[in-house]
DNA sequence: GGTTGACCTGAGAATGGTTGTCAATTCAGC
DNA sequence: GCTGAATTGACAACCATTCTCAGGTCAACC
């Protein structure tokens, strides 16, 4: 079906993902190549750029974008579909899944005879423990 | 209160609102540039960027992102919190509030303990019209 | 209707995230 | 080990957006 095209593993992916997988937050593609040349590995902007979309695109990871139009990149717990709630401080995030929402989305997209719906939904919050320090 | 910060009503203004205005659709600014430039209007394009921004801060406008990061932007027919489904192939948007999609939210946000909550929403999907045409 | 000063505009330069280029390198199967 | 295709990296190119600043324009006041 998929054809498969041939992915290989490089240190340079193994360490990007290794980088995702430590962090419970969004990071940028920017984010990603800084914390990687501080722990020492050598990898250019390029390369982190073209795994994360490649990664993205393999439904590995989940994207978002910035209130400026930076995109942020974070492995996915969850398989199928889900949202994220944010926290607006640490990044800390919840994925959420909603029978509720979806129902909503349906009941909408029908009633002004939209089809064939995609959509998505960012929450962002202050999570307990950082309102707990406010 | 808030200190309205004199905002001048120039010809340049006028002609971009009316630009909106004519739009079921949202627009870049790179769009409305050349849809005035295109009718006669010879305006900068770093005054639409400033004027469009300024707009949304207002709240006379509503911002959306394209994948791939461009700000969009399209006069909101209703005053108060709502969300958007734009039609995927001709850009045209309906307007849509969501008691349920608030509970649902409040529901969810509690259950985490997140506080301070903002969302946004976005549906894409085919309009009734392009549907038929396919 | 003129004057005046703050606001606004436009052209182009600067910024910053992201993608393209291409020679050198590295994986993986033989 | 050998070989070819996938991958990498340094850097240029892109492109939306913002900054700069000299010159133009609005609106209030005379």
């Amino acid at each position: 079906m998929t054809t498969t095209p041939a992915r290989r593993v490089t240190k340079q992916r193994v360490a990007i993902a290794d980088q995702l997988e430590r962090s419970e937050a969004f990071l940028s593609a920017q984010d990603l190549h800084a914390a990687l040349s501080r722990s020492g590995e050598r990898i250019g902007l390029a390369t982190v750029y073209r795994t994360l979309s490649a990664m993205a695109t393999d439904g590995e990871l989940d994207v978002r974008r910035t209130d400026d139009g930076e995109a942020l990149y974070r492995r996915c717990d969850t398989e199928g579909h889900h949202h994220h709630m944010v926290c607006r401080t640490c990044g800390r995030t919840v994925e959420i899944g909603g029978p509720k929402l979806e129902e909503w989305l349906a009941e909408v997209s029908g009633r002004f005879g939209y089809v064939d719906i995609d959509h998505t939904v960012e929450i962002t919050g202050t999570c307990p423990e950082c309102a707990a320090k406010a």
